[in-house]
DNA sequence: TTGTAGGCGTTATCAG
DNA sequence: CTGATAACGCCTACAA
């Protein structure tokens, strides 16, 4: 390993100017800035970053938190963030939590341990645990007093999503709930119901936990209820979609669904998924920007972004 | 940050005891060993890891390449990887190289710069640009001589995919390739053609890449004189199996479809996918192993990994 | 403008 | 068994 001695010894100054050129700080005549440089590129000089990382006790490692990086939303963001931070010359580190507290609070230690410049987190009890910890934090998909967060219009997603099933005649909804842990989930529902009470058209709400659980029978029975299902994202449309398949229930004739999130497989389900498309990878490298802006002390404030509604043979 | 050097206050040793008992290297007295270890834990220690890489040049870092963490196939693979790698008290970092040559070469020098235990790695030209290296490194998905690998058993996967065609009764089959800089593809392939010519059937084979290029009709014109579509992968069997849906071929009826790798998706296409399976997850942790095994010095050999078919409605 | 020296938190090599 | 002390590679006062 070529280090910053050896490009000392080669171009005949001291530890300390080669360091200052390579860093561009502080002083250095012209003659010693070409003749370090020269020794850099000849030896094809690459700082540690691990020395560099335990001197500056802050490293060029971002800690990323998601529930689970299998969940065909989240490589998208990942990869946002990801190519955020190479452009940037920081590396990610992800770490999978399943909503657990306990795998959470692991990698957060983690993190620490590696002198992470920051932290983004996707998963939930992060706000509360990080509170000690002074790193730069941004909440993905996530929003919690007190702390940046980036996440895509939930309400206005639920709202399209609402407004889309009444335009296509839908007489009554189900609004089906993800898990309440989630902000975003509660959002999507919470502008979904608002549309459906400001058109006046019946609805009912529902975890998807609970539908899960229910007999086939009885599902199927309480699903035709509706004329149309708005779902808390894709991958749970898909299932619905496929119930309804089992259970011989026209799509869209019978029964309209739409999703949330657009993932790259939804226009191969049948039918195609009417959904609501998020932007995830800028979502992912939106929040890497926010955490640098943070890290670097700048004012920095939530950011919220758009989404839209792609038709499809759903609805 | 409560360092070793804090705990050899708190217990009146000197560091070097401290760092001995923390690591259960070289001697010490039991009393002596107690007083730390209620030190460490009354203190909530936690060695820093980048200063433990700094002093023994080896981070417990593994670098991971991957063409594209979009691609649907990987997210299992990483998650695999990530899950053996925290039982281990590893941490990975990502790399997505889209098949740049360039992108890997950068990361190859960021997992240098990180003084990375180890490289795992799915992509292809790392095995060139590695010989200069000397970190341990396990290739996926792709066999390179000299180098330990791993993958699934492509040439049965093909083999099963032909196989079940034929029993189905498709007369004349299609096999797609997918890009040929890749061991697995061919070999898929490779499996598929042997097949069809022990049982005498006729078969024709196209890189997938041609097969997009052709205008609707001739496409529409060329895939109609197959009975049997054989796919290097679900995506592909996916966009396939679309293409014939609008142009309004009915599949099984009039061409059967068998893709590879069984997506989480793959059943909730129309119709649903019939496919191999290949162990995305398992292959991930076990590349884990073998990359642990290696860099113990140990002797270790590549290995290949059973796949099977699962029978839905596409064929 | 440049060099010396100290330190980041650990581990490892010596003596004692 | 235990304690100084020197690295690891880099950055940064402080001197010169």
């Amino acid at each position: 390993m070529v280090t910053i001695k050896d490009l000392a010894k080669e171009s005949c100054v001291s530890v300390a100017t080669v360091s200052r050129v390579l860093n561009s700080s502080g002083y250095a005549s012209r003659d010693v800035k070409r003749r370090v440089l020269e020794a850099a590129a000849k030896l094809d000089y690459k700082p540690n970053e691990v020395a560099r990382a335990l001197n500056t006790s802050r490293s060029n490692i971002v800690g990323v938190l998601v529930p689970d990086i299998t969940n065909p939303y989240f490589p998208k963001v990942i990869r946002g963030i990801e190519d955020a931070a190479i452009r940037n010359n920081y590396r990610v580190i992800i770490g999978n939590t399943d909503h657990d507290a306990e795998k959470e609070m692991k990698y957060l230690e983690i993190f620490r341990q590696n002198n992470c410049a920051g932290i983004i987190s996707a998963t939930w009890s992060v706000s509360r645990e990080h509170r000690a910890d002074s790193r730069p934090l941004v909440l993905l998909d996530r929003v919690v007093e007190n702390h940046i967060s980036i996440e895509s219009d939930n309400l206005k997603g639920g709202r399209l999503q609402a407004e889309h099933l009444i335009e296509s005649g839908a007489d009554k909804v189900l609004v089906v709930k993800g898990s309440s842990d989630y902000s975003s989930f509660n959002n999507r529902a919470l502008g979904a119901e608002e549309s459906l009470k400001a058109h006046k058209t019946g609805y009912d709400t529902l975890p998807y936990a609970h539908l899960e659980q229910m007999p086939d029978e009885a599902r199927e029975n309480f699903m035709l209820k509706f004329g149309g299902i708005i779902c808390p994202n894709d991958v749970t449309a898909c299932k619905v979609l496929k119930f309804l398949a089992t259970r011989n229930i026209p799509v869209p004739g019978r029964v309209k669904v739409v999703g949330y999130d657009n993932l790259d497989f939804s226009e191969y389900v049948h039918p195609g998924l009417t959904t609501i498309e998020q932007p995830a990878y800028d979502l992912g490298s939106n929040a890497f920007d926010l955490l640098m802006a943070l890290a670097a002390g700048e004012a920095v404030e939530s950011r919220i972004m758009d989404v839209k509604l792609i038709r499809r043979q759903s609805t």
